[in-house]
DNA sequence: ATAATCACCTGCTCGC
DNA sequence: TGCGAGCAGGTGATTA
């Protein structure tokens, strides 16, 4: 479900409810994610005033004063904001009760997605250190991507997917980047001009952005935080449109596979 | 270092 | 209606 604005989406739809509460309890109810919630760390730290939500790249990072809780979504995970009587469903592996009688409820079928305590320094994970800039910082720019790209032969559509080139791209997202800017996916990262990639990047933070503002994309069931779907499908001009005809010429977009994911593209519009 | 492939897991859709 | 195949928003680990 979750690229950079599901994620945000859903930031932005719990922190208001759970910033400044004290966290009063912690339920695993299944510790077999990605790696093994670990329960003990989680244990200790009820009670801890959540000092605020914030986000790195795909991460949603809990600030507690005692050190900071990682999340992430994996392919299918959710964050949901629940009275303490919601019926609990079959995938709802975490609940953190707060003092003012709100749960936040980690909800993922695939189990893709993660829980783990980091102490001090939580920037200094692995995890977290080695990504590249946030797409909406002054430091991503065409440029950047050009000059991070000299000598690259991977399919440009991977090359932008890589968390450690930018944050925030999945599929649907680098795929309409890629229409919006005229650039085929297959091209290989290293044989694109700097002007092209100076469009790519805008495309990529206008892409990101407008998700955001339409509270990200809703496929099967993904809400964000506060319970309501986001709306961006409706501006998705190639991803899950396969054969149908591209929105600026009216020819059948065309589908490849590019690191086992789906590419959808049109070959009269980018190339 | 780079690129390609595999692995993790459940649920849903499709074709037979 | 049932059943296997294939696919799905991500990404670390492993292999050349």
């Amino acid at each position: 479900m979750p690229e950079l604005p599901e994620v945000e989406t859903t930031r932005r739809g719990i922190a208001p409810h759970i910033e400044g509460r004290s966290l009063v309890r912690v339920l695993v109810r299944q510790p077999q994610l990605r790696w093994p919630v670990p329960e003990a760390d989680l244990q200790q730290l009820p009670p801890a005033r959540l000092v605020s939500v914030q986000r790195r790249a795909k991460y949603l990072l809990l600030e507690f004063g005692k050190g900071t809780v990682l999340l992430h979504l994996g392919m299918s995970g959710s964050l949901r904001i629940v009275e303490q009587q919601e019926a609990v469903g079959r995938h709802d592996h975490l609940d953190l009760l707060f003092d003012n009688d709100l749960t936040l409820r980690l909800t993922d079928p695939r189990r893709f997605g993660a829980v783990l305590w980091l102490g001090a320094s939580p920037r200094e994970h692995p995890l977290l250190a080695k990504l590249g800039p946030e797409p909406f910082s002054d430091e991503f720019t065409g440029s950047y991507l050009y000059d991070r790209s000299r000598s690259r032969k991977l399919p440009v559509k991977q090359f932008i997917m890589d968390q450690q080139i930018v944050t925030g791209a999945g599929n649907i997202y680098a795929s309409e980047a890629l229409f919006h800017s005229g650039i085929r996916p297959t091209r290989p990262a290293g044989r694109i001009s700097l002007l092209r990639y100076q469009r790519l990047a805008d495309a990529i933070k206008e892409t990101l952005s407008q998700a955001i503002t339409q509270g990200g994309t809703t496929l099967r069931d993904f809400v964000g935080g506060d319970g309501k779907p986001g709306y961006f499908q409706q501006q998705l001009h190639v991803y899950g449109r396969t054969g149908l005809p591209c929105n600026r010429c009216g020819r059948p977009l065309q589908e490849t596979r590019l690191g086992n994911r789906s590419s959808v593209y049109c070959s009269h519009c980018q190339r």
